[in-house]
DNA sequence: CTGAAAGCGCTTACAG
DNA sequence: CTGAAAGCGCTTACAG
């Protein structure tokens, strides 16, 4: 309709329109330094780009080598906040840093993580973030082969080759829970939490670190199972059977979420009756009861050191490949009691 | 490391290695029908490319006028159900039509929807779901004036051209939930409800169903407020002093929330005390009490419906540009009372 | 059946 | 200071 200008208007036509050639316009609109343009050739060069409302061509662009500052990130699923998290933290730094995230949900379908792989590399993204499944693993040399960039967020696997992650120490953050309640004078401390295999850790981290600290298997009692309503109550109801535990550490926050609500309907009273460390950032552990002691994990800290290392890459960074472990953090509150003695503690 | 073999090996290495031109090795790769190639060369030219690794620079194809098969879908928040069940929905048609979908998060924010819709438009993509702020509503003139094809979202808004919107009827679904009571044989139903401009459509939609139906406006009293805990606490306290309703239809799921909570903490139990429609898809409408009927907003369908279209606009459709609505379904569970007169229903 | 050549929209030495 | 020309990796008439 509008006659003449063109929808989609190509360096060529700024270059028409202002009089000029299109290298000389390319060299105004990319702002090239070093390539001296005289004040009024700019000028018009500048006015008739803005006349025409001319958007440079990032395709063509990228076809001479440019990167595309694009990377993508894959994660499993949109409604966990976990990732949410993660992608948060990630997208911050990526935009600060003049890149475009793309967010893509794999569903921890290996399939769909490898069709994600192929199209993105094909659309030559400049690097990936991977918060990808145990068996999407594979397709990960896919990346590795082209040269591509990537940094492997959260769940870190085996390969033989050395490559960038970044997680937290999921058994650490045990510990740690654990070694706060031993420092308020806990001697008899419970576990609860997950069984799958991608936890292992954690309940190991427990053992361990109640055998470390001189305390008895016998008296610290773990309690596993899958994170769904049934199986909280389930463990729930086992722990209190138990009778023996002062404090209970939670190893997983839905999981959490279940055993908190059932420690409630069972009126058991927090921390008078037994107190309590969860381990994750559940939104309720602010607001539930009493407050919730956590050991908050740092999935947004991930995402923030996970892309500032991929961009550092692209951008020609030698640092060698590792894996980066992110600390855990304690934010107390009002779940645990002190119950050392001669501390005074009772009178606060 | 791996002599010769170029990390992202071009149609030419290929050709090369095949013993062919790189016509003929397009040919065969793009597997363009009505040329003919000697299956004998066919063979050798898919050989070299399954050697090479060969993957088709997509950037390079789309400068030749093809498609991108990538749309970009814009959505406010991530942690927010309503827009993930949105991109579910639209993710599902993009892949099976064969298009990679990205998701950007906006934040809400009008420049970081600007941001993006550059950024986007500059990277070619071939269509955009929008599910903007009112005030990001401005940009999207961009888009149109480049002529690139999108679809709004949710929040339709007022504009001087024809544009793709899909949403659903939010006056109308609480008319559903007021008439389904209206057929249990309620004749006193409240209304507890947002209000926030944007929900104008379900408050005014309660008052004029509740006038058609013929029952005084007195016994239907409202309740607007915030959705938070302390707005959701006095609603259901003026909700309970009022005392006269049978019924109350909630119009909002996060609101729904918080009063049904404080009902229960109130020791009214459902639907004994007062039956109750929510408006939404809360994950506990299904779990919570006595299991709760609710009207069902079809976000999911939101994004199917719209993915769909933006696809076909894409690839030609010269359909008119038109605002489409989609329907809400009631679901029926058990906290609504059937009190009518001789139906028996009590003894069910 | 096959390949030389032009061209997509840009950038970048390089020569005026 | 400015512009003609080559080239990025493809596709596509078109000529053999």
């Amino acid at each position: 309709m509008e006659s003449g200008r063109p929808l989609r208007p190509t360096l060529r036509d700024v270059a028409v329109l202002a009089g000029t050639s299109i290298a000389t316009a390319s060299n105004v609109i990319s702002g090239r330094q070093g390539k001296y343009v005289s004040e009024k050739l700019r000028q018009k060069v500048l006015e008739a780009a803005a006349d025409l409302g001319y958007t440079p061509n990032l395709l063509a662009r990228s076809m001479k080598g440019k990167s595309r500052k694009m990377i993508a990130m894959l994660v499993p699923e949109l409604y966990n906040t976990i990732y949410m998290r993660m992608v948060v933290g990630a997208e911050r730094v990526f935009n600060d840093r003049g890149y475009l995230m793309l967010i893509c949900s794999t569903m921890g379908d290996p399939a769909r993580e490898e069709g994600y792989i192929q199209s993105l590399l094909a659309q030559q993204v400049d690097g990936f973030m991977l918060a990808i499944s145990p068996k999407g693993a594979v397709h990960v040399g896919k990346i590795e082969r082209m040269g591509v960039p990537y940094v492997v967020l959260d769940r870190p696997y085996e390969a033989d080759y050395p490559y960038d992650s970044v997680a937290f120490d999921g058994g650490g953050a045990v510990a740690m829970a654990v070694g706060h309640l031993y420092g308020k004078g806990h001697r008899r401390i419970g576990f609860i939490g997950p069984v799958m295999p991608e936890f292992a850790d954690r309940r190991r981290s427990f053992s361990s670190t109640v055998e470390k600290l001189g305390l008895k298997a016998n008296d610290c009692p773990l309690y596993l199972g899958y994170p769904t309503e049934e199986e909280g109550e389930r463990m729930v109801l086992e722990f209190l059977a138990g009778r023996s535990c002062t404090a209970l550490v939670i190893g997983h926050h839905i999981i959490g979420e279940h055993v908190v609500r059932r420690m409630r309907e069972a009126g058991l009273e927090v921390p008078r009756d037994a107190s309590v460390v969860i381990v994750g950032n559940p939104v309720w552990a602010e607001m539930a009861g009493p407050g919730f002691t956590a050991v908050e994990l740092p999935h947004p800290e991930l995402g923030e050191i996970g892309a500032g290392r991929l961009i550092d890459r692209i951008e020609g960074s030698t640092d060698a490949k590792r894996a980066i472990l992110v600390d855990c953090t304690m934010a107390e509150r009002a779940s645990v009691a002190d119950i050392r003695e001669g501390t005074g503690a009772d009178v606060v």
